[in-house]
DNA sequence: TTAAAATATGACAACCGATTCAGGTTTTAT
DNA sequence: ATAAAACCTGAATCGGTTGTCATATTTTAA
């Protein structure tokens, strides 16, 4: 009810392997359904008949609707960013993890796309949780920065406004590239052009005076 | 019911005085409505009784819900871009009117914060007017960028992928400044740290190189 | 093997909100 | 002044959804 609701968690965790199947199974339906039907749209019919089970067995697992998509914001958000680090290690400095991390994260939701659609509308839902998601995400973004202005890999300035500037550019040239131009996220580079533009952007701003490109 | 319906306009314009104001009135209880309650939670009871009307008086002038909505985005999305072109004029460069620009969005988002809240949800009732807006928002800036790469006022670069990086970066910068960060928003000047931070990062960009400030 | 604990079932109660409609009231035009 | 058009009313309809419950099945553990 309330948006900003956090307390009732689950009626019990499974005791069974059998248990923990079926709730794994609901949980994964409801990530299909929401992405494809919307939060609103998705009944929770919808989601106990894609996930092959009876409409009560929902409740046997969680309390609500609007708990199973916090439980979902919050598992997305972990794979997310777990993905995320790992595509990123190897890199020498914070330019370059930079670029690698556009990339990632727009491959990401080009194969993810639910992940989209579902912390978008939790949004209205439950605003905290999204409101956490991203300011999670921004601590460390931001942390990453400073440590990069620290060794000297970036020009100093307020990180944490970058940061967020930084998410927001993330986010919306996914929401273009990778979720509405299908036909530019076919093939194994198919975002570099995309990751090109940026790198020269980050790098240089917009601004004539750099004369060199690389 | 369909995310892409897009058809069966209002039932009829208003043919009087009274109706016209009527129809304003509710145009307006709705963005109220929306915009605190959400499109979901809040019903056409809630906004009619914010106008100060009957149920049916709602469907004289809308033929659904979901029609008011789009009314509102186009209508709110019209009165924005009229709002920043205005505070940009008068400025001498393409990096000069970034800075304004965003400095007018996002006092004008703290402003009317109602504008966030029933854009994205339109998002998911109606996708496609969702994506017009930001297309249509696109496809100006990208001109603007063009504009300026022709007269050597910034690098080049590919301005369509640029564009919807800026507007990504403004989102979220409103998102978190003009929204959520509500003590960040008081005073004439409170905006300031936030412009200048990416004044420097739209120059500049990240990258140590560039050795002035200016 | 068998009783207790976990899980699963699906019909159904209780509720909610969008839209309709038959009839009143106000405005316009002649 | 008065008929026609426009506008307004709000109770009732109607479709749909969440969450419950009594019962049945499966798993666990002794």
């Amino acid at each position: 009810m309330s948006t900003t609701t956090q307390a009732p968690q689950s009626p019990g965790a499974p005791k069974t392997a059998r248990g923990a199947r079926t709730r794994a199974k609901i949980l994964k339906a409801a990530e299909d359904t929401f992405g494809t039907l919307g939060y609103h749209r998705a009944g929770v019919t919808d989601i106990t008949k894609a996930a092959g089970v009876a409409q009560g067995t929902f409740y046997t697992y969680f309390t609500s609707k609007e708990e199973i998509l916090r439980e979902l914001v919050m598992d997305l958000g972990h794979k997310l960013r777990a993905h995320l680090a790992a595509q990123v290690i190897g890199t020498s400095d914070r330019l370059e993890a930079e670029e690698q991390g556009l990339r990632a994260f727009l491959q990401y939701l080009s194969d993810h796309p639910s992940l989209y659609r579902v912390l978008q509308e939790a949004q209205f839902v439950d605003q905290a949780i999204y409101q956490e998601y991203y300011e999670t995400f921004a601590r460390g973004y931001t942390d990453m920065l400073n440590t990069a202005t620290r060794k000297g890999e970036i020009r100093p300035g307020n990180n944490q406004h970058r940061a967020w500037a930084l998410m927001g550019l993330s986010h919306f040239l996914a929401l273009k590239y990778a979720l509405w131009d299908q036909r530019a996220s076919e093939g194994e580079h198919a975002f570099d052009p995309i990751v090109e533009t940026m790198s020269d952007f980050l790098r240089n701003g917009l601004a004539l005076n750099g004369r060199d490109k690389s």
